[in-house]
DNA sequence: TTGTGTTTTACGACCTCC
DNA sequence: GGAGGTCGTAAAACACAA
């Protein structure tokens, strides 16, 4: 890894090693997402469901009305069966959402200690929360690379990215307690899980206008309208500054999340 | 295998806000 | 001035067709 030359750049970064085989998870472990979760992209955040007072944050620019609450969340892990199963998930409420878990079965350490069946690397994503569980080598977080060098990132864990999802699913903005928490839980620095959720919200407007030039295309085939002043090419799609697409669309079970 | 396209981390530049 | 936002991009990791 390049541990030597990102904690040239922040002492914290990797304070521990994040990278162990055993961290990926076993795609058994997960159950299908619900409906309601076809797609993280078009979740609606509704101002004023923070009631958790760290995460009061404001709306700031995310007007739109997002995301369930937390107990929403259950339907992400294992349910409590499944704890016993493998210490390493756990379902994730907020009352008992405590990010410095105590030695048991917690977010990581139980993970890392946990012997987990590895993924045959030639399986094919059938699974909604495939796209989580790739196969991580064991040495990454032991091997010094850098950016310059041969390697300059390291993959998350399926675990990590699971909590994050949750968390961007909860709220697309992070309030610093939060990212604090998080950070310590999964084991990142706050810096990766704001990087993170900058890449993540940077992947939705994505998305999100992929969707909308394609609305736009199929309605133009529908009803050949000629096009008005600034809707060439999608290009008004794209609200404001913030560069924030409010998604009137209606929701699509995402192939991923799919059972 | 291998070539190619896509996704995922990570960064720098620039901007805004407090 | 610092923190955090978007935007653009680099490059590793990955998926998949040929």
């Amino acid at each position: 890894m390049y541990v030597s030359y990102l904690l040239d750049k922040d002492n914290n970064m990797y304070p521990n090693s994040v990278r162990h085989p055993s961290l990926n998870l076993n795609p058994q472990n997960f159950v299908p997402a619900p409906p309601q979760y076809s797609d993280f992209a078009g979740y609606h955040h509704v101002p004023g469901i923070n009631t958790d007072p760290h995460h009061g944050q404001p709306t700031g620019t995310w007007g739109s009305p997002y995301a369930p609450t937390r107990e929403d969340w259950h339907s992400y892990g294992p349910g409590p069966a499944s704890t016993s199963t493998n210490p390493g998930q756990i379902a994730f409420s907020p009352p008992d959402f405590n990010p410095v878990q105590p030695p048991g079965p917690g977010l990581l350490p139980p993970t890392i200690n946990s012997p987990v069946s590895q993924l045959s690397p030639t399986a094919q994503r059938r699974n909604p929360y495939d796209w989580m569980r790739r196969t991580v080598p064991a040495n990454n977080a032991v091997s010094g690379k850098t950016r310059t060098k041969d390697k300059y990132r390291v993959v998350y864990t399926d675990h990590q990215r699971l909590e994050l999802e949750k968390e961007f699913h909860y709220s697309r903005y992070i309030t610093i307690r939060r990212k604090a928490e998080l950070a310590a839980s999964l084991g990142l620095t706050e810096r990766q899980v704001k990087i993170w959720f900058q890449n993540r919200r940077a992947k939705e407007r994505k998305v999100n206008k992929k969707k909308m030039q394609q609305a736009q295309q199929a309605s133009s085939t529908t009803t050949p309208t000629p096009p008005g002043p600034g809707s060439a090419g999608g290009a008004g799609v794209v609200s404001s500054s913030s560069g924030l697409v409010s998604p009137p669309v209606p929701m699509t079970i995402k192939e991923e999340f799919m059972p």
